[in-house]
DNA sequence: TATTTCTGCACAACCGATTGAGCATTCAAA
DNA sequence: TTTGAATGCTCAATCGGTTGTGCAGAAATA
């Protein structure tokens, strides 16, 4: 059996309250004497007590624990991410309870639901990122979440975004500048506000450029290796075709390195990518990345920060967002092109 | 306040315990009617209730929650493991709370007492690896766990791991094989049974094919990036240099690409490297890598699934280890040297 | 000496669930 | 009609902490 404050309280002599008010640093507050609880102290020390958090969390309705929901940990972009918000929480004296979703909407819920039920005192999303109503629910029970990386539209939640319009339209400039005019965009998954805002920044950079936007260039539908592959592949075999791809994450442009490698092209030579998120290893991979940077490291401190200021109830405005600017990392993986004027 | 089992007993003009029993299916066991579990089962819908896993885990002493103590989540090798935990022990109904320690010890005794207090069922640790007082001790109280990835020699806990030293014996002999005669070798966590494993097999590798170990091809301490890259920096300028790295994870192979491209030198016309951990994106670095790969999906469902065992006491070997072999991947890593007879 | 004020601690309720024991009522058997 | 067994549900204790209130005895004041 795990010692309790009854069995502290028992070897000590006092009553559970005293030893409770002692472990808790309120010997003060309610007039204990430093004898007594030096007493207390050192027996809890020789039984080896561990508080119950259970016990306690439900008697004082908070577990010091926050959910944490997202896609794929196994992404590095969110693994970063992840770890971020898990040492930033440890910090403040959370723990995190991690949950997968696999970009399955039904998954997302029943695991929001289960951290709901193991009373975490918040939230950090990752959504799927095209329902919401599960979360405004959410919300209507007072619990407090923050998003991050996906919002949504019509209805404002507090979140941790990075400007991902910006961002491509800084990246497919970058392309236009070096020259590129059959610029192929293989975007994530349809209907989340980071593909949106992407393909968004896509398009208008082009216009902006005075290029016309060609629907056979833009493809592509998931945040995935898979899909990189597969739409880098038909991009490739179109009869007039691409000679840079502005790749929506670096999963992606993984399986584009791939299908493109198959194909015995070379990257920058034959086809330039400018990718986004910019993971750790994107300055090694074959053709070293030319790419759109999240700063992941800020993104989750202060998806944790902002978090607990709710939690602590310091934070007023409801539906706070935070904005961070993207940068554009310049490696190997775009060449310069002379123009040809079609 | 959110909805409990007193609020749908009130409701529904019942006792609490009945609708205790009804929502956890007992209503045959104890007699109650089928008339009464609808009109309960149908209030505790309408009210949205979500029981209060707290105050169940107190009463059960399960939380159904495990705890997973990893050095380093954004480490691509433990993200995929920590993936694959996550997702197998959901499937079995429990939930994770994933701790970093950045290879600390400290910081392992740490989260390792707070998952406790925290009731966690049980615990998977992926240990700094140097120290098991602390896991020895939580043993002693009766609180399960499973080591992955590294274990301990002087002591038997549950275990999952890889067959390092055959792994890194392949990996050295195929070096070999391919005519490379001056390998050498970067290492990880000195004292941690995986880098004590793969230097061996790197020593009787060369061993058993008539080499001399040369002590100053023998290098390295972490399983970083950094070291990595320190390491081969040295390993390159020594008068004879090395034509091969065994490098003894993906992290550390990636520090060294950094450096050898700093020197200007190709991989594999150059120097030769064979690695480890075989990471998804290996294949796509600027070397394709080729690597001891290690199984790890197979790795996190088999810990979760010897956990869950001694969990529900189906195991009753306290101490099962389990060793899954490792497998070499051919890439374009390591290129073939007609040996110089020195 | 009597009264008030501290000092130091304990009682008991509570958080939200689970569970062994028990209590009416109904129905069948004797 | 009485006894016994089902039937259908409730009581109250419990898990391990926290907390408002209260109660002695000592010290200070009158």
């Amino acid at each position: 059996m795990r010692v309790t404050i009854k069995d502290i309280a028992a070897t000590a002599g006092v009553s559970a309250t005293t030893v409770s008010r002692i472990l808790n640093s309120q010997s003060k507050k309610y007039r204990i004497s430093e004898k007594t609880a030096n007493i207390v102290r050192k027996t809890a020390k020789e039984l080896n007590y561990r508080p119950n958090q259970m016990a306690r969390s439900l008697r004082l309705k908070r577990t010091h624990s926050i959910g944490l929901v997202v896609p794929d940990i196994a992404n590095p972009f969110f693994a970063q991410v992840t770890k971020s918000i898990q040492t930033q929480a440890y910090k403040f004296g959370y723990s995190t309870i991690v949950c997968n979703t696999d970009d399955q909407h039904q998954l997302e819920k029943d695991q929001i639901d289960l951290l709901i039920s193991k009373g975490v005192d918040g939230l950090i999303v990752m959504p799927v990122g095209i329902e919401y109503k599960h979360l405004e629910s959410i919300r209507g029970e007072g619990i407090h979440l923050v998003l991050m990386d996906r919002v949504f539209d019509d209805v404002a939640f507090p979140s941790v975004v990075v400007d991902n319009y910006a961002g491509a339209h800084e990246a497919v400039s970058y392309l236009i500048g070096k020259g590129h005019r059959r610029i192929g965009i293989i975007q994530g998954i349809a209907n989340t506000s980071t593909n949106k805002e992407r393909a968004r920044g896509y398009k208008d950079a082009l216009r902006r450029h005075g290029l016309e936007i060609d629907n056979n260039l833009i493809s592509g539908n998931d945040y995935t290796r898979e899909n990189g592959y597969i739409e880098t592949k038909l991009l490739l075999s179109q009869n007039d075709p691409v000679t840079a791809i502005f790749t929506t994450s670096d999963l992606i442009t993984i399986g584009a390195l791939e299908a493109i490698f198959e194909e015995n092209l070379n990257i920058p030579e034959d086809i330039s990518i400018v990718s986004f998120d910019d993971i750790e290893i994107a300055p090694f991979l074959v053709a070293p990345l030319t790419a759109v940077h999240q700063p992941k490291r800020l993104m989750g401190e202060m998806a944790v920060k902002m978090l607990l200021e709710y939690l602590e109830g310091n934070e007023e405005n409801p539906t706070k967002k935070i904005v961070l600017k993207p940068n554009l990392i310049e490696r190997a993986s775009v060449s310069e092109r002379i123009p040809v004027t079609s």
